[in-house]
DNA sequence: TTGAAAGCGTTACCAC
DNA sequence: GTGGTAACGCTTTCAA
């Protein structure tokens, strides 16, 4: 080993502008110059230099712009518990758009537990341009050390107890609407299925729909907790399944489509009917129960599921997220904004439809922004 | 808009080691050093810089540094499709484990699409020290990239084609301690759920069950294909309750837990009771199928699941995984290496017991290499 | 149209 | 113990 001979391949050093000056025999200057499309570059030279550059499989280095005073291009990413499906799509989304934008997204932080500080020094370190937070219990760690170093942030899916940009699904509209379409339905006992009792996200659906019964003078049957998982769906889903049919709601409620499966799953195992049931064709089973859901994502809106549910604008949400970080770097004085995207009802059929209506629609504005 | 009138906060300059060096009225090497914790600056000095540092909430350039020749401290990630529930849990132990060895990750690419070329630049404008990828159909393009630039890659859960250094569970020997566990406790007729037929993974644990019924004399009743997800696993739960009881298989392995849970649902929701039913402790109804799976994701091992698994020893796949990368940073010429880890048999109540095991026991060395 | 040089924040080497 | 200085790779004046 401790022989100095040459690794297989002389692990050539990387090219630099020096480099290539050195090759083309110009300045580095010029050499930036003309990588970088400057109109007072002769196409000769240009051409030469573009090719040495291609040749030597050239890639400006990003932090030595950075160090020049320039953005990062770096956007720090804080991610909570993935159990929840909608995060993982978000997540998937988030990338592309970002990359679209010529962003890349530094992960600070995935799961449940508190960030330590190495972590979240490193969001200085790396000069990171703005901050991207989906969790519901870290943020005040996070935009304490953002607010003092002019970090600007921006909550997806959430909304921030005291301040701080924001974009997020109008989520008690959609759970009035949801409320619309089970009233409308013909339903009569309703039940909810609730989420993390900490998350601005689940409170407000489940306001949003308990009100619209109330102003319709219908108060809930029963209510379960569900946390954040497909587990807690099921557990409720076994409750109701072993409640004496008279009981039984008909109409239920969960804050989030993972609930919102488990729910099903419970029930069909308890040979309870759910909804439209998947082989009557809209030829509803005596004492079928409709569940109802949020978020719409693709592994409800499917079958065996076909989720009628809320369906997040996800598309719109990380564009948006991105458009509220983008104009705080421009700007870090900024007021705090608050985008609230209306979801659109997908009508699949886990729950019974209005007379009249047809399943697989979907009615709403998607994306359209209030607030 | 026109005013200059300054922002709410002055916008303080981010403290660095000039600056520091002017309010504590020494040189920037000075600063430098006692931030470093250099044995020779008078304890008096120290402390005063370090008082200092602390109140301006000074965080080093991490980009600066890098410059100067060093490491950046980045690791490329290259995440494949976020269905599989096996996927965000890895998200998870990475981001903690990399953060433990003050490594941050850059996020490249999530899900199935293709990487675009300005992302593959990204690996080598941010001077990533090394790269991890998850992802089953991408690595061609960026192992190219990385092999092109002496930047480390390690496959995670996934064997390259052609060479790059691996780490994955032992995927056929899991396949085959399956097979055994269900020969032992009686079962006759045998079918597989398979996975994606271009992940190795999948194949794999496919293989290592089939040829251990082989050799056992016992042939395949049937294979459904399963693709990735849970949607999968319940088709072809709903294809197996749907058989005759004659015809239907009483043993079935899916390739992956999530594959297993949609399939478990399934046969549910057709009345075919599950292993050693949830109810009965123990005592089996008529007609049970048995189901095992493979990853032991949290979800699977749990109620209402409780199934019988081949458990990846996540933390040893990640802490493994980054050993080697670590490793290629330091000596590149290092030669590919592939780490397989023995997962661990977790008996559960989905598949029947052999006579005498006992229930939730775990078998086998857990995270004990081969190869 | 091109080149030289300063400077970004840091570390390391060499003086003192 | 401490200070000066060069260097990392790049962009951007300012000169020519």
């Amino acid at each position: 080993m401790d022989v100095p001979a040459p690794p297989t391949r002389p692990a050539r050093a990387r090219a630099t502008l020096l480099s290539l000056a050195q090759a083309a025999g110009v300045s580095i200057s010029t050499v930036s110059r003309a990588l970088r499309g400057d109109a007072r570059i002769s196409p000769a030279t240009r051409r030469r230099i573009d090719a040495l550059a291609a040749e030597a499989g050239y890639a400006p280095n990003a932090l030595a712009r950075t160090l020049l005073g320039g953005r990062s291009g770096l956007i720090g990413l804080v991610l909570g518990p993935m159990q929840n499906p909608f995060y993982p799509a978000l997540l998937e989304e988030l990338v592309a758009q970002a990359a679209e934008r010529g962003l890349r997204l530094l992960l600070l932080h995935a799961g449940e537990g508190s960030m330590d500080d190495r972590t979240a020094q490193a969001l200085l370190q790396y000069q990171v341009d703005g901050c991207l937070v989906t969790s519901a219990a870290l943020p005040s760690r996070i935009a304490a050390i953002c607010a003092g170093n002019d970090v600007p942030l921006v909550m997806i899916n959430r909304v921030a107890r005291e301040h701080g940009a924001a974009v997020c699904c109008d989520n008690a509209e959609g759970g009035a609407r949801l409320a619309d379409f089970l009233l409308a339905g013909g339903h009569r006992r309703f039940a909810v299925v609730g989420g993390n009792a900490d998350t601005s996200t689940s409170l407000d659906r489940e306001r949003g729909f308990v009100e619209r019964l109330a102003a319709r003078g219908v108060a809930l049957a029963c209510r379960f907790d569900g946390g954040a998982t497909r587990e807690g769906g099921w557990a409720a889903g076994e409750r109701i399944a072993a409640m004496p049919p008279g009981e039984r709601p008909d109409a239920v409620f969960a804050v989030g489509d993972g609930l919102a499966m488990g729910l099903i799953d419970a029930l069909r195992a308890g040979a309870v009917p759910v909804g439209a049931s998947v082989e009557g064709e809209g030829v509803e089973a005596a004492g079928a129960v409709s569940v109802v859901g949020f978020d719409g994502v693709a592994a409800a809106l499917r079958p065996p599921y076909a989720l009628t549910t809320i369906v997040q604008p996800l598309r719109a949400v990380v564009r948006r997220g991105l458009d509220l970080l983008l104009a705080r770097m421009e700007d870090p004085a900024a007021p705090d904004e608050l985008v609230t995207l209306r979801g659109t009802l997908h009508v699949g059929r886990s729950a019974r439809l209005p007379a009249g209506a047809a399943t697989g629609a979907s009615h709403g504005d998607a994306g359209r922004e209030t607030g």
